[in-house]
DNA sequence: TAACAACATCACATTAAAAATGTTAGATAT
DNA sequence: ATATCTAACATTTTTAATGTGATGTTGTTA
């Protein structure tokens, strides 16, 4: 997995930095210029990023640190301890409700191990986990495809929803402050309070990096969650702080 | 793909004779008793054979015949034959309904060349083949998901389904007789009515084999379709009765 | 039921196929 | 005019498929 490694670093590179060259890649690496060209091909086609004579560009800082294409790569660590503490949340027997995002198809992986479950979703990651299963039984939630969040929303995918009822949901938005949580798509902050709605417990899934952060709307206040899983990073000044809000904060290790 | 090759062989051996010899298919393929068996190990994971000592056999003979992981195998031509004429009846800028099914998942796959359209679907594998096509927006219609037939079903569907309209559907069945089309399963059949009301315009896709069976229940007469396409095998004492009942026939070539 | 034969499985070796990378020569852009 | 890009092909690396032989299991029948 030497290729794959080599492009997430040029995404984090592209991150921080705004543009890289072309030829400094190649000598980083040490790999020839080729492969770094057929890399930004890749990755320009995927959307994540434009070439540029000599290197390439973030495509557009906005949407880019939001797409799910573009997330999928990073902090991959923090996400799969997540789901494991989610996973230990779950009883066989349950129905269970993920919502979009990578930490939640990490989720779907892990959940043979609490067979039998009725799993409710729209992220098609989710669905190519669970669909050949036995004793995963997938009830789907239509609607608009998003490349983005590569999941399902809109009308179709509320009204579907509405009619579902489930034990749990696991729920994961990118940045939370001053104990609200936030989101940047109106489209699947819709989805995700139908799923807090019908679903008797809900769970936050959220990495430290999310704390501290905000998003253009307000999702929910932190305390509609029956709990908050995150990872061991969080600093212990914020864990003491939720906790004496009466935030229930499962920090996984 | 010599594997490949070898497996749908199996199978179609599987099919003629209800049992195949372990030995038998070695020498056959003149390969090792060893890959033979990692074979049948695969086809019984995916649940379409039954390993017996020194050989197997099908699982059971009613369920194999509808199972889509089967039929996925057999008359690969014929069906995009269909799915080809299918693609002609479509312009640029429809919306349009593929239900369940290969036929559909093989038209999913020719749809970029009509770009732009909105395509509505429970087929999994059309989801797959348009999800990330710019131009194609896609729509999913949820439900529980049905290995069988490798696409969403049950109530969540129906209801979905019900709030959308299209130009076009196309239906696919697996008998027709006497002017008549039947399914064997009545959750797929309860969506293919669904597809056909909520469409303008409605064709049946059926490759000859299809003509002169049936199946348990009936789905429509034959003439609520605007048209049935075909491929050039069917009897053309057929093709007779169907245009003198003024079925619209259409014969892929 | 002991014991043999046929078959199945496992671990590892070998081979074949596919993917990734490198190289070069010509095309394109600044 | 020079640097960068692209395309085609060569090479290397990786992964998948198949084969082999040793070991374990099951079925048969003496």
């Amino acid at each position: 997995m030497r290729r794959d490694e080599r492009r997430k670093e040029i995404l984090d590179l592209l991150v921080k930095q705004g543009s890289v060259k072309l030829d400094e890649l190649a000598a980083h690496f040490a790999v020839s210029k080729m492969t770094i060209h057929r890399d930004l091909d890749e990755l320009e086609g995927e959307g994540i990023l434009r070439k540029t004579r000599g290197g390439a560009s973030i495509e557009s800082s906005m949407d880019f640190e939001a797409d799910y294409r573009f997330r999928e790569h990073r902090d991959t660590r923090e996400k799969s301890m997540v789901a494991r503490a989610a996973l230990a949340l779950i009883e066989p027997g349950m129905s269970v409700i993920l919502n979009d995002g990578t930490t939640a198809a990490l989720l779907g992986e892990l959940l043979p191990a609490k067979r039998p479950l009725t799993v409710i979703t729209n992220n098609l990651g989710v669905i190519e986990a669970v669909k050949s299963v036995p004793g995963l039984s997938l009830v789907v939630i239509g609607g608009n495809y998003s490349q983005k969040f590569n999941g399902f929303f809109g009308i179709v995918a509320e009204e579907g929803l509405r009619k579902l009822r489930a034990d749990v949901s696991f729920i994961s938005a990118p940045a939370i402050n001053n104990q609200k949580v936030f989101h940047m798509d109106h489209e699947a902050l819709r989805i995700k309070r139908l799923m807090i709605e019908v679903a008797q417990q809900s769970y936050l899934m959220a990495d430290h990096r999310k704390f501290g952060r905000t998003a253009l709307n307000e999702l929910v206040p932190l305390d509609v969650f029956t709990g908050v899983i995150t990872d061991a990073g969080v600093e212990s000044a914020l864990v003491e702080e939720l906790k004496s809000a009466g935030i229930e904060l499962i920090v996984a290790s």
